[in-house]
This record gives C-alpha cells, sequence and structure tokens, in this order.
DNA sequence: AAGTGGTCTAGACCACTAC
DNA sequence: TAGTGGTCTAGACCACTTA
C-alpha cells in the first residue's frame, strides 16, 4: 500500500526529472494539488516537503513552491535512498561485476572504543572482517568491519562474497534503519595500496559508519577507505 | 513563534542528550505524548518524525518508537543544521580566531560547466575567489568560490575577510535553503600545499558544493578542499 | 485481541508575500 | 488586501507487533 503523499511526491518527482517542471518554475499552488488528487493540504503539504527534502524544490510562504535548477547532479539523485552504502554496495553496482577478496574474518573480542559503538559489552563477541570491494576489475574500497555475535547469528565466510546486509534482511528478518557516519582524507597505507593497487600515500576516502536496525540495535561499525578517483559520495544538506 | 512540534522534538532531544532517555528504551507511546502536551496525534508523530531523521530514534509499527545508542557521536549532532559550511564556516568556529587569506577575487565569465551548475547564461558575469581558511592560525581548507553578479551585487574583497553567507543574508536579505555536495579525496597540487601548509600529494577532502536560495536559484558554485587530518564531515543517512 | 504507529480528512487559523 | 504556504485539531481507519 503506497501512501498518497508517495505518490504525488512521486509524480513531482518525475516531472522534474522528465522536465515537465523545469528549474526555476513554480509548481501547482498547495490547493490546485489538493484538487487535482482529491485529498487534503496536510497530504499535499507532506508530499512537498518530502521533495523539498531531497533539495529538488524549495517552498516559500505566501509566495509559492519553486523548481531548483538541479544541472549536472548524478542521475537518481532523487531516489529515495540512493546513497551507496546504505543500500549496499552490491545493489549500488548492480549490473556489473562486483567482487570481494576476503582477507580476514574471525569472531573477536572488540577494542573498547568499537565495543562501545556497537553498544555491546567488552566481553562479547563481534565478527570482524577485511575485505575489498571490486567492480568490474578494479578495487574500490577496502573494508574493516565488526558486527556483534548475538545480533546476527549464522553468518559464515561465503556471506562475504555475497551482499552482507542481504543476509542481514533476508535471512535474520532484521530491517535496517540508518546509517550515521564521518568522512575525512587520509593516505593509504602501503598494504592498503597493495590491496587497492594503488600509490602508497595515495588519497583515501574514510567512512566511519555506524548502522543501525529499526530496533535501534546497532549491528555494525565499519571503516572502509575509498580509492579517491574511484569514488565520491552525494548528499543535500537543508540550511 | 516556534511550532509545536519543534517543542516537543527539542524536549526529546534534550531528553536524549540529558541521558533521561538511555539507548535502547522505550520513548512514551504516541498517545501519551498527546496526553502528556495536549496536542493531537499527527503533532507528535511530526516531531518524532524529525528527531528519527536526525538519526537519534526509530520508530516500528505496532511496536514502539526506541533511542538509538548514539555513544561516541559528535557533540551537537543532533542540533539542526549542525552542518559547517551550510551555517557558514565563520559561524562553524564561534569563539576560535578565524582568518582569511584571499589569493584572488575577480569578475568573470564563468567556464561553461560552471555557468551550468548556477544555471546562467556564458556570457553573465559571476565573482570568483579563491582564499584559504585559517583556524587559530592553521590552515583548514582552500575554496574556489563562484557566484552570480546579479544576485548578490555589491560584494567587495574586504566582505571575503569575514562571512560571506553573512552578506548574503544581512545585507542583501537572501534566504539560503539548501546545498548540493559531492565529495571525494585528491590529492594536493604543489601550490595547494604550500598555501594549506602540507605536502605535496597530501590527501584532501574535495567537496562540490552547489548552494539554493528559498527562490530556487543558485547562488554558489564551490569546490573547496579540506585538508584531511583537520577536517571531517558528519552526516546521518536513513535506509 | 489489544495495543501501537502510520495515513488521512475537512476545516480553522496564522504568517508571510506580492501587489 | 488577496493569495500562498505552515501549523494544528479531533477523530476515523488501517497495518503491524505482541502476547
Amino acid at each position: 500500500m503506497i501512501p498518497k503523499y508517495e505518490v504525488i511526491a512521486n509524480d513531482i518527482r518525475r516531472s522534474i526529472e522528465d522536465s515537465n517542471l523545469k528549474p526555476g518554475e513554480k509548481l501547482p499552488t498547495v490547493i490546485e494539488f489538493c484538487d487535482l488528487y482529491g485529498v487534503s493540504k496536510i497530504t499535499v503539504k507532506r508530499a512537498l516537503e518530502q521533495v523539498a527534502e531531497q533539495g529538488l524544490v524549495t517552498s516559500r510562504r505566501g509566495s509559492g513552491t519553486y523548481v531548483k535548477s538541479t544541472v549536472g547532479l548524478p542521475r537518481g539523485f532523487s531516489d529515495p535512498g540512493h546513497s551507496d552504502r546504505a543500500r549496499g554496495f552490491t545493489k549500488e553496482h548492480e549490473g556489473r561485476e562486483v567482487e570481494s577478496v576476503v582477507y580476514a574474518f574471525t569472531i573477536v573480542n572488540p577494542p573498547a572504543d568499537v565495543a562501545e559503538q556497537l553498544n555491546i559489552a567488552p566481553d562479547d563477541f563481534a565478527y570482524y572482517d577485511e575485505r575489498v570491494r571490486v567492480v568490474d576489475g578494479t578495487p574500490i574500497v577496502i573494508e574493516y568491519t565488526y558486527m556483534p555475535l548475538d545480533l546476527i547469528p549464522g553468518l559464515k565466510k561465503h556471506h562475504l562474497y555475497g551482499s552482507i546486509y542481504g543476509y542481514i534482511r533476508e535471512q535474520c528478518g532484521l530491517n535496517i534503519s540508518s546509517f550515521h557516519r564521518t568522512i575525512k582524507a587520509v593516505p593509504a597505507t602501503s598494504e592498503e595500496a597493495e590491496r587497492l593497487a594503488v600509490e602508497p600515500g595515495a588519497p583515501l576516502l574514510e567512512l566511519h559508519q555506524t548502522g543501525y536496525l529499526d530496533s535501534g540495535q546497532t549491528f555494525e561499525y565499519s571503516i572502509s577507505r575509498n580509492v579517491g578517483d574511484r569514488y565520491d559520495i552525494h548528499y543535500v544538506t537543508l540550511a
């Protein structure tokens, strides 16, 4: 069952992508949308809010809602959940050949700071894995990941060659809710340089990621280092 | 006039920050919040949604709303508009000594790709500036910025030593609405290395930023290169 | 079956913009 | 002053979880 506000929001997004609504153009008023769809004001408002959050339009009280000029932005920018590691790397690169090289897969007592991030006791166990993700033969990223053992029973090495998120969702029946991220730029260590086929000291995008389930529990703490010129991240910030 | 849902959302955020609500704990039900505040369901829902978007709680239909464990996350993470360059660099580093070194300030016909981003004609004029931002004596970032002349009349070099956003907001009476960003990691050029006091080839966080007004017009296209170990970015992604 | 969150309405009132 | 977006209600109905 798709909510009405989703339907309206999708229509608006499509209108913009198909250039039926052009940059700078004024959208129909809220009341006009109400008549168009036979819904109430608050429902239209909600649709517009959603599209505004994605950065496609902007509303001004007393004036109207206007299309932003989003030329040159990556395609599919407006797709909800477009973001790479949220959907899972495997999903993001669908249609291309995604491989993994697994350098480590063990069960450990995580370091104190990781245990804190995972919200588990220091003597609780966690999976730890190191893997490099390769797309069409080119290494893109190296991941160092911890996951609480208790939350995700039965994880085996062969899962690391596919989609871990798929395993969590489908086999464990868990719902992934959100991620907190910190990003910085770092130089590649010599080991990383070799694994990623770059020069030592080459710029990498380091992404600290904490993943949450819809229960509020932390299911993942991961540091990934992405090759600078083979990877980028897009997002929208509301002022 | 602060909306009721803001008040409720603020209360919830404060409860979490003050640990009156602990990670994993269940919040009052929507109905209980209604009684507590004497408001209707939809208003409570809206407050919870807002807090959920900031990554502090997560709601499950049929079950309840729960606090996520946000240990180890940067303070003020939950502040709306916490993000650095959205508030303006000057504001972000309030209380510390922020200086600017201006390497260029001219008016030009921007290159085709920039003109497209700014949504102006190729023969329209734009400001172009290069400046390095220095906090407490340490250079943090070099910015290369274009802004349409027509939108922001009267910009002078001395404004570059303070807050450009402040000028846009207060002097021009314009409202900044949002930013679209792309991030990658790059090596410092030798010129940048000198200006930022790092080694040539040192990893920098490159941030492509397009800024929008609430009219939908683009007021800024900026590429900034941030010193890797002196800068990071935080954000939340909903799955 | 009972409880909880999610969607939606019809309409009121308010704040702001544009003329 | 007229038009527009923003907030809010009281209550209905639905979808899902939990026991």
